[in-house]
RNA sequence: GCCGGCGUGUCGGAAUGGCAGACGAGGCAGACUCAAAAUCUGCUGUCCGAGAGGGCGUGUGGGUUCGAGUCCCACCGCCGGCACCA
């Protein structure tokens, strides 16, 4: 057959689409299986090689699902609100909406050009109003579950893009969309409180099938930690100074505090600390700094001692100097610590700094050189004197601490609540009012979609407003408690908001009335696969599960974690071996690869370059090979026969047995290695029978679904303009005979002293005499035994024959 | 510093404790061709050897085992995440 796919691929594109055999069908009885991958930010750019690769792998497992007998909801949609599109909007002096449409266009065809077998009919666009009614919906409901506070605190702040970060988007110190410096600054902010899920979000991991390095990064990110809150008091004043601590069992060393700059006991206690002109310099000083900075300066402790103020040790009644400084973060634990050089680099550092004492209470190091951390007996410590491990000294600690009092266990978290408005045009509206009667109102459920007005102007103000605070028709309200004049809230939801939750609408994507019929929610979800990128484990990852956790306590959905399985690809470098950017050049474009190679080609390379999740360079050359072997799939109708040669019968139960199990483990490149053997094989048995080629289409079909399909009718002796009930696509996957994957005569190893001496051919089911037997008549392996005594003699059936020999 | 992952030919990468380097790419040689491309065939870890054959080989050093790329211990290096987190 000649190969033509520029031909064959719309062809059969056009076929699946009109039979409608991707379509997911609600309630069916055959098992169900959702697989999802994460839904495109329609950028300008188009399809990255990225995308390909990261729908490969649900895409063709669930084409092996379908042809399983399994009813498959495989769904694709837009993440459509975000900064680039604003951006792309102001420059251009275009609409938003005008550039999303466009770039929706581009994508949903250039999907459809590789063939991915997505239910077209459940797409969805979280910039529509029909779908953000949803988000505002939850948003709602968070609302009036408590999970949506106002707070004026320190947030990360892009000054280029003008907007406030969440934690998540402004990792490393750097705006996840433009890369610029964050910087922080004090300012009134919409938070969720994803910190109350943190403990839900952690244990859900272990209901869950992630890999161990997502669930890692998850783990990382919440950052449990286990500890006390201990109360110092404050010489002379009623004033209790509360701190946190992982190691209470060290209370007895502690020979100073630390509080960051921003304490507010400073403020407090002003008109008493003696030196608070030096205090606020300091302070000034930090607040320069970006939280990058601050983080990076670990070699030199700065600080200040506070004159006036001094703390009490709660334990031995031990008066204490405060200090502030700058390695001590407001937002974590309680702002203040108590400082234990002998037993904390840190504190050690800053107390020779400061000449401050340090007193040992753990034997076993050396406390003039560095602080020590590890496990030895407790001196100095009153009740804990003697005691040797830690888990004990700490538990003892703890029981103390609470009969007099004065602190008790708790647990803290890294991860902060998340900054959740934006001050910018192309995202949801945040459905909350001002009133000045009523404070902060909802707006009711029956006004939700509230809609995105039409601008003039796209561009933010200077002054960190959103571009929605000058349309006085949208801000004007009458509060819905009080009916009096009111202000809407001008600011929109973050990029995540839409994305959030999205899974669950390709469940029911047209419901006016839910977000998603519940019936329809229990017969889906959960999802059982979802295939995503790295970069979204403590971003995307980790803010859908907390949005879900909370849907499942407000009894909306049916379980609490929405993935059961999730996995990850790794990035396709450029052919430099670098990442792939503009800059560099080095972009490869998959529709030049499916211009140039088809479709069918560029599903197999990028399945076949390597280990999926590991990083790989782009390699033409590479391509190329792809290219090749799928001609010479192509050409196996050329040597069709009655019966194929016996010699492939255990060849073909052996592919269909390890292409049907390295699908499931995401092994699609030993898969297509397993496929290009067996062509090889074919190829030197010299012929195959039409039922053989058949089967090995239907193994090929979910990584090359045109070719084989073409191949296939063909054998049918379809011709093009027939109507086709009987697709390869939805053909039944081919199933083995453990008994034929197994040759009757097998290769055995000898070796003699454990080095590889010989093979040699025995039966099956030979047993060990036999095969000692066969193996000594060797002539190799008889001239390594020759002259020397055997020690002993092994034989590990099917694998190997051991003689060991003196 | 802590957590996770990984070190295998020229390259991408294969190997439930059992013939290291499958499969693909690249390279070399040959066939076809006026020629090139395409295609097909063979070879392709390394050292010694004319050859048969043999030695050495999976980051380094030890160990367990009849047998280690794979398991254990120590170290070196790379990648990713977290990070003055108390």
């Amino acid at each position: 057959m000649r190969y033509d796919f520029k031909k064959i691929e719309p062809k059969w594109q056009k076929k699946w689409e009109d039979a409608g055999i991707f379509k997911a069908v609600d309630f069916s009885d055959k098992p169900k299986f959702y697989g999802l991958v994460e839904f495109p930010y329609p950028s300008g750019a188009g399809m990255h090689v990225g995308h390909i690769k990261a729908y490969s792998s649900i895409e063709v497992i669930s084409r092996k699902r379908r042809m399983q007998g399994y009813n498959v909801l495989f769904p694709i949609g837009y993440d459509a609100f975000g900064l680039p599109t604003e951006n792309y909007a102001i420059k251009t002096n275009t609409h938003p909406r005008i550039i999303t449409d466009k770039n929706i266009e581009k994508f949903s065809n250039q999907m459809r050009s590789v063939g991915f077998s997505f239910d077209w009919s459940r797409v969805i666009d979280t910039s529509k109003d029909d779908y953000y009614k949803w988000t505002q919906w939850i948003f709602r409901k968070l609302f009036d579950h408590g999970l949506v506070f106002r707070d004026k605190t320190l947030v990360n702040y892009c000054p280029s893009c003008k907007v406030v970060l969440s934690n998540e988007d402004s990792q490393g110190g750097k705006c996840d969309i433009c890369h610029s410096d964050v910087i922080q600054l004090p300012k009134d902010v919409w938070y969720l409180k994803i910190t109350e899920y943190a403990d839900k979000l952690l244990t859900g991991l272990d209901t869950v099938d992630y890999p161990e390095n997502i669930r890692q990064q998850e783990v990382n990110w919440i950052g449990k930690s286990t500890g006390a809150f201990v109360d110092f008091t404050i010489n002379g004043i009623d004033e209790k100074l509360e701190i946190y601590t992982t190691r209470p069992d060290t209370l007895y060393g502690v020979t100073f505090m630390v509080m960051a700059p921003e304490h507010p006991l400073i403020d407090k206690y002003a008109d008493r600390i003696g030196n608070m002109a030096d205090i606020e310099a300091y302070r000034a000083e930090c607040a320069k700094k970006t939280e990058f900075e601050r983080t990076q300066l670990v070699k030199d402790k700065t600080g200040l001692k506070i004159e006036g103020l001094e703390a009490v040790n709660p334990v031995n009644g031990t008066k204490i100097p405060i200090f502030i400084a700058d390695y001590v973060m407001m937002g974590y634990g309680t702002g203040a610590i108590m400082a234990v050089p002998a037993h904390d680099q840190r504190d050690w550092e800053f107390a020779t700094k400061f000449g401050v004492p340090i007193i040992e209470v753990i034997k076993g190091g050396d406390i003039s050189k560095e602080a020590y951390t590890g496990d030895g007996e407790m001196v100095n410590s009153g009740v804990l004197n003697g005691l040797t491990n830690k888990k004990d000294s700490i538990a003892k600690m703890l029981e103390f601490l609470g009969e007099k009092g004065i602190g008790r266990a708790g647990v803290q978290f890294k991860m902060k609540d998340w900054a959740f408005n934006r001050q910018r045009y192309w995202g949801e509206p945040i459905p909350l009012i001002h009133c000045p009667k009523c404070g902060v109102v909802g707006v009711p459920y029956e006004e939700l979609p509230l809609r995105l007005p039409d601008v003039e102007d796209f561009e933010p103000g200077e002054d960190g407003e959103s571009p929605l605070a000058k349309i006085d028709s949208f801000v004007n309200c009458t509060c819905p408690q009080c009916g009096g004049p009111a202000k809407r809230e001008t600011d929109t939801m973050p990029q995540w908001a839409g994305s959030s939750w999205y899974f669950l609408r390709y469940v029911d994507p047209h419901n006016d009335k839910a977000f998603a019929d519940r019936k329809k929610i229990d017969y889906w979800m959960p999802v059982d696969w979802y295939n995503g990128g790295m970069e979204h484990v403590t971003r995307h990852l980790i803010y859908s599960r907390f949005w879900h956790h909370f849907l499942y306590d407000i009894g909306e959905v049916n379980t609490s974690e929405p993935y059961m399985k999730r996995s990850a690809q790794g990035l396709i470098l450029g052919p430099d071996g670098d990442k792939m950017s503009k800059s560099k050049g080095n972009v490869v474009d998959p529709l030049d690869i499916v211009e140039q190679y088809g479709a069918d080609t560029l599903r197999i390379y990028v399945l076949f370059m390597g280990d999926y999740a590991s990083a790989a360079p782009w390699s033409d050359s590479s391509v190329k090979g792809c290219r090749r072997f799928l001609e010479r799939v192509a050409g196996l109708t050329e040597i069709l026969a009655d019966a194929s040669p016996a010699s492939l019968e255990t060849a073909m139960h052996k592919t269909i047995k390890k292409v049907s199990e390295d699908i499931e483990a995401q092994k699609f490149n030993t898969a297509i290695a397993a496929l290009m053997t067996l062509l090889n094989d074919i190829y030197k048995a010299g012929s195959i029978s039409k039922d053989d080629l058949v089967t090995f289409l239907k193994l090929l079909s979910p990584f090359a679904p045109h070719v084989t399909e073409e191949i296939y009718q063909g054998l049918m002796g379809r011709a093009d303009d027939e109507e086709i009930t009987d697709f390869l696509t939805m053909s039944e996957w081919p199933s083995y005979d453990p008994a034929k994957t197994v040759d009757d005569m097998i290769e055995v190893g000898v070796q003699v002293n454990g080095k590889f001496r010989g093979t040699v051919q025995i039966a099956r089911e030979a047993d060990k005499d036999t095969a000692l037997a066969t193996a000594k008549a060797n002539d190799r392996v008889a001239s390594f035994l020759e002259g020397k005594k055997l020690v002993k003699e092994i034989y590990v059936p099917g694998k190997i024959v051991n003689f060991v020999v003196k």
